[in-house]
RNA sequence: CGGAGUGUAGCGCAGUCUGGUAGCGCACCUGGUUUGGGACCAGGGGGUCGAAGGUUCGAGUCCUUUCACUCCGACCA
């Protein structure tokens, strides 16, 4: 292609709102157009290259892999929303509107439902199983607040898929070649990632794994362990159990008056004890459909810290909401003095495992200025569950290491979903004994648009983009130095045609302008490699440059076509 | 939704306090010079100042209402 009749208008000043690197070149590249900001772009040439670059590389490992390509309505009924329970739970994010007929309809933000609904209608036996399907489309969701550009707009590409199958087996060993898959796909597009343990959200299910970019500016904190493999989300991290060297506090049973220590750092130093044998105790408001909620008791060690989605889980509920002084007061609770073992009528308390068994604790006697000490969960019946934020330095589950934070790019995530989309919207088929039975359904999800910030974020310098090989908008750009000197651009030209011949994808700079900005382009854009053709082409020689880290070599005139062959 | 802020040319901004001809830089168009690090000279085009209402002889500027967007928190590929 020809620089001078391609639409790339680069840019010297970024845009106003733009604080990502990657936001800021992809528009300043020409890339990417914001509409009127609100989370939505427009993929000028080069963008929509590079977005179909990333996308075939998608969709060939998974052809490799034995998934069909589909596509799937982006207006969907909501009657089928309704079917599966979402329309109500999938809250403000999902799009909903009327056509002339007054028909309720959304934009797909995701399409379990309509995949579900596609295969219903087609399969029925066994012997059709077992099916992974796929789609690259647009989904859209009306995030409260979409930024950073691609990396969470509202309109944004994904690639998502379904399997199903006649067992939990089947399906876990397909989820198995998904991860494996993902893993081929990341690492084709040249990206330093990791895969770990997730929450499932919205989308439900269990074992779900999502896929990292590593990236400073990722919004994502994960756990990681050095040593070995395991890495987490921070919503799904677990770590091995705590032990504490202090001693524990003597275990004198009593109602002690402990004025004014309402935290965990007070009563410590109060007791002159270690936090491990606190209860800290968080009321939280659980959100439930239909608008319904109640007040929460979370306990744990007083060294620890709640993760508020594993608390979330642990209630079913669809969010949790901090709470107002008002409120505790209406539940007859005592600020600072609360305790899951003196609780008020009717108020629900969720205890965390650390807690199991655990004895000489001093924890509040929900009464202003009284703790209990000599506390004792043994034997004590309740609903236990794991609640606590894992915190760097805490010990691996896996090899017992420390473990540290990072952050990343959720890029792709894949869950296990059994039958809870294909048991309410009917997806069943007949097995060898003509039963009829639920699907069992995988869903594997890639951010393809996302993944486009996710490549510029882990590669740039201050210049600009360094696209990576399955990613590059071009292999190579040819820079004519001066246009008006008629060997540079007979060279320029006749390399330009015999690389094109040879198969090569290449972008000739041929505009007039002078050699400071064709290069400042260049940097802009990020193709992996240039060849300069100045100056020095008097004395025979060119110039081949390498994006990544500016390495720039001379080569003499002649043998540039070879070298480039062989270079690139 | 809570907190903060911004809307003026395609982009980045000044002008608003103190009402009086709509400005600057980049980009764009024409001509010329220039061509190894975002050139220079000359000329030129482009705006219902986010929207509606009000005050005034006169509103980008003051008042009221409203909308949109951005940034910080809770959601997500």
């Amino acid at each position: 292609m020809r620089f001078s009749r391609l639409l790339i208008p680069t840019t010297k000043e970024t845009p106003n709102d733009a604080t990502l690197a990657s936001h800021i070149f992809l528009i300043r590249g020409g890339f990417i157009q914001s509409v009127g900001g609100s989370g939505l772009y427009n993929f000028l040439p080069l963008g929509k290259k590079v977005l179909d670059r990333v996308r075939s590389v998608v969709k060939d490992e998974l052809d490799k892999a034995g998934c069909q390509e589909v596509s799937l309505s982006f207006v969907t009924p909501a009657s089928l929303w309704e079917e599966s329970g979402r329309y109500e739970k999938y809250g403000k994010e999902l799009l909903r509107f009327k056509d002339r007929k007054n028909n309720e309809f959304v934009l797909g933000p995701t399409h379990e439902e309509m995949m579900v609904n596609l295969v219903r209608q087609s399969v029925r036996s066994y012997k059709q199983l077992p099916l992974n399907l796929y789609q690259i489309n647009l989904k859209f969701r009306d995030e409260i607040r979409p930024r950073f550009g691609l990396m969470r707009g509202r309109e944004f590409l994904m690639k998502d898929g379904y399997s199903f199958h006649t067992s939990s087996e089947d399906m876990k060993r397909e989820f198995d070649l998904m991860e494996e898959t993902y893993k081929k796909i990341f690492t084709r597009l040249g990206l330093e990632f990791r895969v770990v343990e997730a929450d499932s959200g919205a989308i439900g299910g269990s074992g779900s794994k999502e896929f990292m970019v590593l990236a400073d500016s990722g919004e994502d904190t994960i756990v990681v362990c050095d040593a070995c493999d395991y890495g987490a989300n921070i919503e799904a991290a677990v770590r091995k159990e705590k032990v504490c060297e202090v001693e524990a506090p003597e275990a004198l049973s009593g109602k002690i008056h402990t004025p004014d220590t309402t935290t965990i750092e007070a009563l410590s130093a109060f007791f002159k004890t270690d936090p491990f044998y606190l209860v800290k105790t968080v009321a939280k408001r659980a959100l439930y459909d239909e608008g319904k909620s109640e007040v929460v008791l979370f306990a744990l060690r007083g060294s620890d810290e709640l993760q508020e989605v594993k608390a979330c889980n642990a209630v079913h509920a669809n969010d949790l909401a901090d709470i107002t002084e008002e409120e505790l007061k209406e539940a007859g609770l005592i600020a600072g003095y609360m305790s899951p073992t003196a609780v008020p009528e009717g108020i629900k308390v969720v205890l965390d495992n650390n807690l199991k068994e655990a004895s000489s604790m001093i924890c509040g006697a929900n009464e202003k200025d009284y703790h209990l000490t000599g506390s004792s969960f043994s034997g004590l019946q309740g609903d236990y569950h794991d609640l606590v934020a894992v915190q760097e330095g805490d010990l691996c589950p896996c090899c017992g290491s420390s473990l540290r934070y990072t952050k990343g790019i959720e890029a792709g995530h894949i869950f296990q979903l059994g039958t809870q989309y294909s048991e309410p919207l009917g997806a069943t088929f007949l097995d060898e004994n003509g039963k009829a039975q639920p699907m069992v359904m995988g869903t594997y999800g890639i951010g393809v648009s996302r993944l486009l910030a996710a490549i510029i974020e882990q590669n740039h310098d201050e210049k600009g983009c360094i696209w990576t090989r399955e990613s590059a908008p071009f292999d190579l750009q040819i820079i004519i130095s001066n246009i008006k000197d008629g060997e540079q651009v007979a060279l320029g030209e006749k390399l330009y045609g015999k690389l094109k011949a040879s198969g090569m994808d290449v972008l000739l700079d041929d505009r007039k302008d002078r050699f400071g900005a064709k290069m400042k382009d260049y940097e802009l854009l990020g193709v992996p490699y240039a060849v300069v053709i100045g100056k020095k082409l008097q004395d025979g020689l060119v110039e081949f440059v390498r994006r990544e880290g500016l390495v720039k070599e001379e080569v003499p005139a002649e043998d540039i076509f070879d070298a480039v062959i062989q270079k690139v």
